[in-house]
DNA sequence: CTGAAAGCGCTTACAG
DNA sequence: CTGAAAGCGCTTACAG
């Protein structure tokens, strides 16, 4: 007795025409091809698995006469590993974030990551997390993004490594890493201080920001070390135009001259730059010989001859480095302790701000 | 007689201890708790499948219940699609790009698309295209980088919709979204003839690319009709600091003061800064005083107080809805035909150059 | 080293 | 509207 066969999900006829699609070749196609069978096929693009050298020949040259190339798709979901990793960023506009996204793709993709990436408007990401978390990601690095500790929590119930790059968190279970922001910021007060700065400013980032609170901290301590304190504070909210405001609001016409800070530090250099813009040409005080001006990222533009903005400089390199490292080591054992990593931040001395004497050339 | 059930890839006993892994939830264990079969559990999450109110109320019940979500790798692998496009890009530096990928991607994530990032080096993609297509992305975006007309040949057979994006090509079977580079080149020409100027020098971004081609044709073009040509000429191929040198050999003191441009129109924003800190810099020439700047994209720090550039806007929503458009009307009809989308460009004019006299206020 | 076969977690044509 | 079952294209434990 014969049994009709029937193949759903297939339709009877393929589309005529010649618009028809090659029907992608699989490990099938190949096995038929070379002679052997579909396991030696997919062993022989598997690194470690035990094939015949001639074996591995016939395959490898079917192979190439079909252009086979293995389902990535199929393989996730055999071996539950997609080599994905979920990247989660909300501020491109702040040049340092370009740079990260640009060299953590070219760092994972060396070692046959690729990167799924998720932009949101606001810092709350537990939405798309959950989108992600549909893919099958083997990691995910948080990047200028918050994780609520209920998602948190649910993304350690699924062993996946989560990295927080440039934020720490309360959320337990999860990796940080970032630029040691309070040295950073210590080391300015320490820079200003010696550069005999009396009253100074400070501009500041989105306030429930572990990078703003670190950096605050730092100048604050850094100061009164030095018998100094903050005289004058504003809230840019790390945004380009928030920041040309609270620059108003600490130097505009209403601050009486004898009130006027001397020196301003500014929680990251995009916001500096919109600050040195108000400053200069909308309020007609020079930097640094009125106000002297320190931000923080050491961006690519803060070297821009318009601004020579003096800063604290984020090694952005071995941020990535220590973010990939953390991430491989707990793709690899899962019983990793969750580290918080802190990179040195070290000042860059350009023309913004007012130096030191000793310190002139 | 029974037969005896092995169970291959899982391992005999589930790991002990507090750091046992959830296992993840599937559709059976939700379609158990609700006693339906798993082809409704699976019906229920696919949009205008037809459930009974009953059964989806049920469904849905018990999958809150076990926090289910579909697996999206194994949802790919039944419909071949994965509701990812690929984004390659090779230039995060020009500020364009990070705008470009920030928009493009929520853009997509609106109609539940995700994007997969490719970062390459060099202008040639191939070699991460064939990883990408591995990955069964449902479409692909090129922004500044170039594909061989081998691979486009390819990745049509695959029935791949490709969008280049501010590129052109040669390459057939292809749809391409750029600004009208030629009409904005042009309108630069005419509004520095306009302003009276006399000595047009262009500084060049990578010679091979069609937005560089395009611009400078455009400027050519406009400038003959008012009886101009470009005087000078040199290459910054999209690279800052190679633009702060093409500057000089266009500007410094090599330079008869009476062979001196009195004005330079520059391919990209990004090199435009560099050109103006040269220009104002090093060289003590006042712009627009003593030569005209333009610029080409209407980056965000184009506006920005020091540089107050003039330049040609391109639209990136308009762009960026052209491109996600001609995406998704390939990826349902594929005989859909391959078209050029041209994105009006307009000139912004600020304060680099020397405005016509009848345009002053 | 090799092949047959079960399984990964879905979708969907088919037959009620 | 519903369930049983084949299929998507791999990986890998098992038994030679």
């Amino acid at each position: 007795m014969m049994a009709t066969v029937s193949y759903p999900n297939r339709p009877a006829q393929p589309r005529p025409g010649p618009a028809m699609a090659k029907s992608p070749v699989t490990s099938i196609d190949v096995a038929r091809l070379a002679e052997v069978s579909q396991s030696a096929v997919s062993r022989t693009f598997t690194p470690g698995a035990s094939v015949a050298p001639d074996t591995r020949a016939r395959v490898l040259e079917a192979a190439r006469k079909l252009g086979y190339r293995p389902n990535a798709i199929a393989r996730t979901l055999s071996t539950r590993r997609s080599r994905m990793i979920a990247l989660v960023m909300s501020n491109l506009q702040n040049q340092f974030y370009p740079l990260v996204v640009e060299r953590l793709s070219q760092r994972l993709q060396k070692d046959g990551y690729h990167v799924l990436l998720f932009i949101t408007e606001t810092e709350d990401a537990d939405e798309l997390l959950v989108e992600l978390m549909r893919y099958q990601v083997d990691g995910i690095v948080m990047a200028s993004t918050q994780l609520s500790s209920r998602l948190a929590q649910e993304i350690a119930d699924a062993r996946i490594p989560v990295v927080m790059f440039n934020r720490s968190t309360r959320a337990g279970r999860v990796s940080t890493v970032s630029s040691d922001n309070h040295g950073g910021g210590r080391a300015v007060a320490q820079f200003l201080a010696a550069g005999g700065h009396q009253r100074v400013a400070y501009l500041a980032g989105a306030e429930d920001t572990s990078t703003n609170q670190d950096r605050e901290r730092g100048l604050r301590d850094g100061l009164a070390e030095h018998g100094l304190r903050v005289v004058a504070r504003a809230v840019g909210h790390y945004d380009f135009e928030r920041a040309r405001q609270a620059t108003r609001e600490l130097f505009g016409p209403l601050v009486a001259a004898s009130e006027r800070p001397d020196a301003l530090f500014v929680a990251s250099d995009h916001m500096a730059f919109a600050a040195m813009d108000v400053l200069r040409l909308e309020l007609g005080l020079r930097v640094p010989d009125d106000v002297s001006v320190v931000g923080y990222d050491d961006v690519p533009q803060a070297a821009w001859g318009s601004y020579a903005l003096t800063t604290v400089a984020q090694d952005a390199t071995a941020m990535i480095e220590a973010t990939v490292g953390t991430l491989l080591q707990q793709l690899e054992d899962d019983a990793v302790s969750r580290g918080q990593v802190l990179v040195p931040a070290t000042l860059v001395v350009r023309q913004s701000a007012r130096r030191p004497v000793e310190g002139a050339a």
